[in-house]
Formats: structure tokens, C-alpha cells, sequence
DNA sequence: TTGTACGCGTTATCAG
DNA sequence: CTGATAACGCGTACAA
């Protein structure tokens, strides 16, 4: 029920055609000065906006990014999206935001319902259960008409598209690395299944570290979170449980390596609950540059996966397509070096 | 540079008009069933979908809610929007993010330029920096143009629209009250400075309680957090620093009552590395609902605030509006209860 | 200097 | 049963 004023009704208050005054708020030199200054006064009184909906349908484009993550509540995906409004805001561009929650479904329904002109192109990390079931249909459909796509952090090589990733592996070498020259001997690992590609570049980058420094790989250390059909806290206990058993079975376990931040903070909870001291008696380092590892006592020293800059690397790739100053056809992967933010749970 | 395929296209195709093309497409009673049946199926192959931005254009609305908020990387306001757009999935509307990051002109500007048609309306939590200016005037005119409002948690009583909060002042007594019955005597405040509604009310909460005990209200307790200027390092260090001078001044000081969770979270830190036992010695509450509360060690006691259903309700009262199933002159605030949860940092 | 006509993609109304 | 026309709000090539 917006009332506000049209070119239309500007023309007809003021007796001009549509065009004339059109042009007159644009500064034309067609028009006489005279009829500029009586429009352009008109328009400011009545605080003349053009409609922008009306521009997309004639520009054929909207202006606007829209951004598939899979939960919001989450400080490196709020970050991403920081990065992208600010980057998007300053090319001229809104964000429209969607979550898929994890699910394929929800990410499908998502991506349609913004691809039919609401969005000149998608901002996205994979959902889980896309990840799993391995169907990126979706993805290609949209990239075929024409949509171009941005993958950031959760990807998938089975989709041409521009992509953002942070070195994953080399990250993780830096952690395990640390925590091997601060003389940990025996680190553990806290890790996701293979299919969330993340976590399966984490445990490689892991695995590597030890193999390069002739301590061998063995996978008794290595606990896998299970999140199957459980809800965020049941997820925690179960992992809670498995750090207890681990160092039950373990006892010269000194450090722990996180794949994210939430299984740092449970390790931590945990082995301090058992009485060790961190970082003296077991190091900690995590993957992740949330709120959680700041603000923990002791803070939790972490590898930074550049949330903010990786939301703005995205913004530019896509935006840089969307304008086609880059070639659509040619594809590229902007890898982010991890960097390691040491606090407390290190040596 | 989308190749979707238009209903003049597939008029083309099939030697149609395409008023006789979009009326199969909605399965019309006027066209018979051999032409409905052509065109549907041509195209579901060409996977033809409506262009919502001239639907936009023709229906003169957009089916999408504005979202202004000062920051998202706050649990808080990304918990307010996965409600949003939870609710606002659910009745077919989208959601656009922006950012005033406390700003006044930001805000300013991002609301003039959503509310070109882009948008049916606003849900918006109030940058600090306009509180403090005062200065509501793109908020009224934006009301004036008959777009809808819904302000949720940072509000101002200046201007006439929906409202959504939480009993700021109850949840603080409830807070105070819980100190005062495991028997804290000298309750200290950490609070922001008094333009921010929320801090304010739950000031006066506090103080209140303490009244309804016959406890006198000390103004040397209280510590104002200064933020003007400051990055939120900055802001916290020189909260850290108060926070020891004041228990150097009181040592008999039992309790912490604050506003937010990162002060809290602040508290938590100075007084465990001053040798205090929490919640023996020194017990604390927050208000808040974030994940700093929930995974710190030991876990904060706080006030929740319900930020999901605080988002659910702010869209569901504007959709109510924008659908004008509410009478617009009409406004309603609605407050919605603080709860306690009881964790580790009380008694 | 101003106005007319057209197109962006869709649907409702009315004519055939 | 099918099609032409107008309208949503805007900008621009072209005509006057």
C-alpha cells in the first residue's frame, strides 16, 4: 500500500509527458532549464524515488546477491555474510539471505524461489545433506540459465563454478605442526565424516603433518562426530563422551586437534572436567575464528578461516561475473591462507 | 544474463498468444484441454518459471521483508533473523539482510534504498548511534510512504509502529531477585550507557529489585560501559580494567549483574584470574541467550531473550500488516516474557 | 525543447 | 476457446 509518487503523476500535476520529466530528473540536456528546475523542485518536495522493481524488469537485472547459507546462527557464517554486504554495498548491490538449515530439500526450494529474476546470481556453501546425497542438480540447472554461482568453504568439485575455499590442509598442518613443536607427542584428532569436504581436508592436512614429522597415523585417535538425526546438544554429549572414552583408552594423549569450534570447546570442557590443566597436562587448537575460542578461559588457540574475507572474495568473483568482467566460461579457486592465532591452549 | 524462458517465448514456439499461453499455464477453464496440455508440457521441458520481478511490478509488492539490523555477527540478531525468515518462509515471503553497523547514516540509507519497492516493509532493530542523534525521521517517513515498521528490541517510543520486546525490566528482577535468594548481598551492575532502551530498562530492573528488598541502591556499582569510539577490544579492555578497579573499591562484592553476555563474559574472566570462585565467591547472570553463555566453562546463568520467537513474532505482526489483516493505525507492542536458565554461575 | 511509442514479463478484461 | 489490449513504472530511440 506504498503511496509513493510516479513519474506518472509528476507528469500529470505538472502537465508534461512522462518522458519529459523522466528525463528532466535525469539532467538531459534536451530538456530547458526552466522545466528541470520545475521538476527536479517537484520531485524533492515529494520526495520522488523511482521505483526500483520497475527498473530491474526494464534492466533485466535486480541488483541483487543472493546468499544460501546453512545456518545463520553460527559466528563464521554471519561473518561471511558481513563481508558480503559490505563488499556487495559498495558495487551497489542488496543481499538477500536464505537459509537451507542442512537440508537438500530446503536448499533446492531456496535456490528456485531466488532464481527467477530476484537475484542476478548465488553467494552459497553446500548443505549437508546435499554433501551426502551427493545431487547438485540444483546447482547446474542454475548455472545453465545463465545464474552465476559463488561456492564458499563447504564446495564441491563436481559443479563448475567460481570457488573459496581457505587451505584447508595446510591449516591444519600448521596446528598439528604447532602442537608438535611445543612437544606434544601424541595428538589427537576431532574430525566430521569424509563428506563434508572440509573436514576431510583437515584430517589429510593432519595426517600429513604427523607422516612428515615420521610419527605414524593411527586411527584410534581420531574421533568423528556423529550429528546423524541429532539435534545440536545430543550431538555434544555423544562427543563428550567419546573424549572421555578416548582418554580413558589413551592416557598419554597431550593435545587434541578440533576441526571446528564447538568440538574444541567440548574437548576442553571435558579435560578440564578431568582434572587436566590446558595447555600444561593437554594443548588445544581449533579450526575456527569464532566467539567461542576469544572469549573461552583459557582462550583457545585456533586456526582463522577468514570469515570476513572470504565473504568479500566471494562478492567480488560474483559481482565480477554478474558484470561479465570475467570471462563465464573460465573458472577460478581463490584459496585463503589459514593463519594460526595463538592464545592460551598452546605452549 | 539469464536465458530463462519467457511466456512470449513459448507463445513463439508454439504459434500462440501469449495471453492464451499464460492462461494454460494457470490451468484456466477458458482454454481447452488439448492447448493446456501442449503448453504445459512444453513448458515444464523448457523449465518455465513465472519472472518474479514483473510479477512484482504488476502486483505492486514484492512478497520480500527488509531486515535492518546493527550487526550480525551477534548471536542475538542472527537468532532474530533465522526466526524471520523462518516465519517468513512459511507465508512465501523472502528476507533481505542489511547492516547499519550502528550507524546512523547507514541506516539511513539502507532503508531509503530497500524502500524504493524493493520491500513490503521493515523489521529493524535501532543503531546505537541513532538512539543517541535521536533523529527518527527516515523511520517516520518510510511509515508515512505506507510502508510498515516492526522494531524489535532496541525500539523508540517516538515513533507510532509495531513493536516487539522483551520485559527487559522483569527479566532483570528476575536476574537480581535470583542473586538476592542464594544469598548475594552487594550486587555489582555492568550496564551500557542510558540511550540504549534495553540497558536502561534493565538498569532500572535491577534497581527496582533491590528496592523491593529493602537493599539501598548503590550508584558506585554500577560500571557504564564506554563504547564511543572504541573497537570492541578496546571496549572490553577498559571494561576488564573497571571491573578490577571496582572490586579493589568493594571487596565485599558477591554478584554481577550484566546487561550482555560479552561483559559478562568480561566479568567472568577478571574475576577468575583475581582468584575468585565462581559461583562460590562471586556469582554471575547475564542477559542473553548466546553461545558465550552456554559453552563457557563454567556455564553463564542468564536471562534469556527469546531471539527466535522474538523474530517469529516481529514477521508474523508484519506480515499481519502488509497483508493488512491489521488495521494500520493500529499498533500493538508486544512484550514477550525473559526466562531464567539457571546454569553454573549462580548458586 | 517536448512528446510518442515501445519494451521489460506478467495477468486481467474484453472482444472475437 | 483464443487473442488483442492495457496496465504495473521506467528509460530511451525516434518523431515532431
Amino acid at each position: 500500500m506504498s503511496n509513493r509518487i510516479t513519474l506518472k503523476q509528476i507528469a500529470k500535476e505538472l502537465n508534461l509527458s512522462v518522458s519529459t520529466v523522466s528525463k528532466s530528473l535525469r539532467n538531459s540536456r534536451e530538456i530547458s532549464t526552466d522545466t528541470k528546475n520545475l521538476v527536479q523542485a517537484f520531485a524533492k518536495f515529494y520526495n520522488y524515488k523511482p521505483n526500483s522493481i520497475a527498473l530491474n524488469l526494464r534492466n533485466r537485472k535486480s541488483k541483487t546477491i543472493g546468499v544460501i547459507i546453512p545456518e545463520i546462527t553460527h559466528y563464521f557464517f554471519s561473518n561471511v555474510i558481513a563481508g558480503i554486504d559490505s563488499e556487495a554495498n559498495k558495487k551497489g548491490y542488496r543481499v538477500v539471505v536464505s537459509l537451507s538449515n542442512e537440508s537438500f530439500d530446503t536448499e533446492v526450494v531456496n535456490i528456485e524461489t531466488l532464481a527467477n529474476g530476484s537475484v542476478d546470481g548465488f553467494i552459497l556453501s553446500v548443505a549437508k545433506e546435499t554433501l551426502l546425497n551427493k545431487d547438485y542438480h540444483h546447482f547446474k540447472e542454475t548455472i545453465n540459465q545463465g545464474m552465476p554461482i559463488v561456492m564458499f568453504d563447504r564446495i564441491t568439485n563436481e559443479v563448475a563454478c567460481d570457488k573459496v575455499i581457505i587451505d584447508d590442509k595446510e591449516g591444519a598442518k600448521k596446528a598439528v605442526n604447532k602442537l608438535l613443536n611445543t612437544g606434544c607427542k601424541k595428538i589427537a584428532l576431532v574430525t566430521t565424516e569424509d563428506y563434508v569436504t572440509v573436514g576431510s581436508l583437515r584430517t589429510k592436512g593432519y595426517i600429513e603433518a604427523l607422516e612428515e614429522s615420521n610419527i605414524a597415523y593411527d586411527p584410534n585417535l581420531v574421533i568423528k562426530i556423529q550429528d546423524q538425526g541429532l539435534n545440536k546438544d545430543e550431538e555434544i554429549t555423544l562427543l563428550g563422551q567419546s573424549i572421555v572414552k578416548l582418554l580413558h583408552q589413551h592416557r598419554d594423549i597431550d593435545a587434541f586437534f578440533a576441526v571446528n569450534e564447538l568440538s574444541a570447546i567440548t574437548v576442553m570442557k571435558v579435560v578440564l572436567d578431568l582434572g587436566y590443566k590446558v595447555p600444561e597436562d593437554i594443548s588445544i587448537i581449533a579450526f575456527t575464528d569464532g566467539v567461542l575460542s576469544k572469549y573461552s578461559i583459557p582462550a583457545l588457540t585456533t586456526v582463522s578461516q577468514h570469515a570476513f574475507e572470504m565473504g568479500v572474495a566471494s562478492a567480488k568473483l560474483l559481482i565480477d561475473k554478474i558484470e561479465e568482467i570475467t570471462n563465464s566460461e573460465f573458472h577460478i579457486t581463490q584459496t585463503m591462507d589459514a593463519t594460526l592465532i595463538e592464545r592460551q591452549t598452546t605452549k
